[in-house]
RNA sequence: GGUUCCGUAGCUCAACCGGAUAGAGCAACGGCCUUCUAAGCCGUAGGUUGAAGGUUCGAGUCCUUCCGGAAUCACCA
């Protein structure tokens, strides 16, 4: 049990035992305390005085002497103000350290026996590239999911192709129409890129087909309903819907590149699912989820036809489920998607992670799987993250301002590669070597960069400045790990001296405690990180984690300390640092060098 | 207009769900490499936490109002 729940635990019976008081366990708050304190631990004494009825000193004196004599781990206290600072033994820090220091599983949790997690992300639309949005979802969706399987969680990663629809008939038409059969081949593109610009082609001329027609006076609402590439677009989705097999063909051959093209940019991305699930193959069992809650008179009929749903018990709206036609809309095949995915893997939680421009779509749809009396609404869980904006605003695919995410990726490595080379610290490493380094040092910068920041706030993006490789960085934390494993390669190859309590308490420096300190918190870290599905808590951790070694490195020699069983506490200090930074960056799916 | 979210240093972000003197990085300025990687370390400067009230021992955090921004309220996905 973590010594802080240790406390709070004794603390509530002590106070129940001694004023026959029972305190709300909320109340008791145990944190770290300050550095500009002396302490490990600090209770918020606080709480207690009206209970108590005594000043929060004379509390704090009671339960700090309290503690001392009942807690082993407990050395001394001292109280300041309504702060009650506990020291605790140096062999408490030193027991933990001899445990742990070469566990590289430590901070992660044995595997549950339980349901899975399934967690969806990703879910791309197949008639545009990757950009940066997409980005900040697959590793979020990614890192979410090492997270869990850290917790001990059995996660299953899921991607929902939206590979259906007018979106995708758009490129497919414009490419009839303008593309002179052009292929990924013909070209030399990445078949996303490829599709990804006859949609914007579309696009194009279809705005200046409504602007034409707005200035013979037509309404905007009028010419962009008229206009005669829209027409052309509805009739071939409705082809596609029929099954028209040209229509069909066209669909599966661009699809196809599509596909191509994300394979190169996940695996570059080192992102990979479980399961993909296609919209195409989902939405009619969507369809029939609403003919059945029609029946159970659940949803009903407008005049013209469609079905909806009433929610104004739940206190929203009236809610479309299927169009006069019959075609599905987009919850239609979310809700055919819910009940495939239960019954594919029976989750205990279906996390979905989306953007929070979605809020309402997903309180819509938990909200009609409650009225289907589905047993998986309460497990539908919106992973709802903030939008990557650009100082000047949100990114507009039709004003070309969308950054996409080859090219962030390939920048972010060339920026690795210049950097390296001014620096000068790769003799002696092949090419391919030198290679990999850029790669992982680029993306490492691109992720950390996403990551750090908390999933549901909005963030900028400047293109103009490049990521950073100094300070608050992922290159800062691979420095500080390569710099590890260069004293580690650097290390005599003799036996090391048995593990015992040879440090005195006299010997462990500020600064190795101060790190020994943050590394006994990482568990809590990985915890806490799982139950807020938020990666930016491992990622902050990280950096402080460097930043503490760095401080140690260079006020303490590790190999040049002549006492020997000084420079082994450090080695080992430094080897434990290593292990954990490896970790919490595995957790945000970027990968350390040893060498930079 | 209704609903929801967000306003923290010039810029990008923290702040342990109400706790001690609001912390980092970037940018600026000044130090530290004959010693384990200077992608580092140390220091200086930078704040009325959008504004005003309120709640209480205590508010960046909770409540109210206002100002500013975003998302959504589609027979788009």
């Amino acid at each position: 049990m973590h010594i802080k729940t240790r406390i709070e635990e004794f603390l509530l019976s002590f106070i129940k035992d001694a004023f026959g008081q029972n305190i709300d366990p909320g109340s008791i708050l145990v944190q770290k305390t300050r550095k500009e304190f002396k302490g490990d631990f600090t209770v918020v004494v606080f709480p207690f005085t009206k209970l108590l009825r005594k000043p929060p000193e004379g509390i704090g004196k009671l339960l700090g002497e309290a503690l001392v004599e009942k807690l082993e781990d407990i050395e001394s206290y001292n109280v300041i103000k309504g702060f009650l600072n506990l020291n605790l033994k140096v062999d408490y820090w030193l027991d933990f350290f001899i445990e742990h220091h070469s566990d590289v599983y430590f901070g992660y949790s044995e595997p549950k026996e339980e349901r899975p997690v399934v967690v969806e992300f990703s879910s791309p639309n197949t008639n545009k590239p990757l950009h940066l949005g997409h980005i900040r979802n697959n590793l979020l969706g990614d890192s979410v999911s090492r997270v869990l399987g850290a917790n001990g969680h059995n996660v299953k990663k899921v991607n929902l192709v939206n590979d259906r629809g007018i979106h995708i008939c758009k490129s497919m038409l414009a490419w009839l129409k303008w593309g002179e059969g052009a292929t990924p081949g013909s070209t030399s593109q990445k078949g996303d890129q490829l599709v990804g610009e006859y949609y914007v082609l579309f696009e194009k001329e279809y705005i200046k087909q409504v602007s034409r027609l707005v200035e013979t006076g037509k309404s905007r609402e009028e010419a962009e309903k008229e206009a005669p590439l829209m027409a052309e677009v509805r009739e071939m989705l409705k082809k596609w819907e029929e099954g028209d097999s040209h229509t069909v063909e066209l669909w599966k051959t661009m699809n196809q590149w599509v596909y191509e093209g994300f394979d190169v940019t996940y695996d570059r991305m080192g992102i990979s699912f479980d399961k993909i699930y296609y919209e195409s193959d989902t939405y009619l069992l969507g369809k029939k989820i609403v003919e059945e809650g029609l029946k159970k008179d659940l949803f009903f009929r407008k005049p013209d036809g469609g079905a909806w749903v009433d929610l104004s018990q739940e206190g929203l709206d009236d809610k479309l489920l299927l169009r006069p036609d019959g075609t599905s809309v987009y919850i239609t095949q979310d809700l055919g998607t819910a009940e495939l995915r239960y019954k594919d893997f029976n989750p205990s939680e279906m996390i979905y992670v989306v953007g929070n421009e979605q809020n309402y779509h997903f309180e819509v749809l938990k909200k009609v799987l409650a009225k289907l009396g589905k047993p998986y609404s309460d497990a539908v869980h919106h992973l709802s993250y903030g939008m990557v904006e650009l100082p000047e605003g949100r990114m507009k695919s039709r004003e070309g301002t969308v950054v996409d995410a080859d090219d962030l990726i390939d920048l972010m490595e060339k920026t690795a590669e210049k950097i390296t080379r001014e620096l000068g610290k790769t003799e002696g490493m092949t090419k391919e070597q030198k290679q990999t380094l850029y790669k992982k040092m680029g993306l490492a910068a691109l992720k950390y960069f996403i990551l750090k920041v908390d999933p549901r706030k909005n963030m900028v993006f400047n293109p103009n400045e490049s990521i950073d490789f100094n300070g608050h960085t992922a290159p800062f934390i691979l420095y500080t790990y390569a710099r590890i494993h260069s004293v580690l390669r650097k290390a005599p190859n003799d036996k090391l001296l048995p593990l015992k309590k040879t440090i005195a308490a006299s010997q462990m420096a500020d600064k190795e405690k101060e790190l020994l300190k943050l590394l006994h918190d990482f568990p809590v870290i990985v915890n806490e990180s799982a139950e807020e599905l938020n990666p930016a808590i491992i990622a902050n951790y990280a950096y402080e984690l460097a930043r503490e070694f760095n401080q140690f490195y260079h006020d303490h020699s590790i190999l040049n300390e002549q006492d020997r069983k000084v420079s082994e506490f450090r080695l080992r200090l430094a080897s434990f640092t290593g292990i954990v930074i490896r970790s919490a960056m595995d957790l945000l799916g970027v990968d350390v060098v040893e060498r930079m």
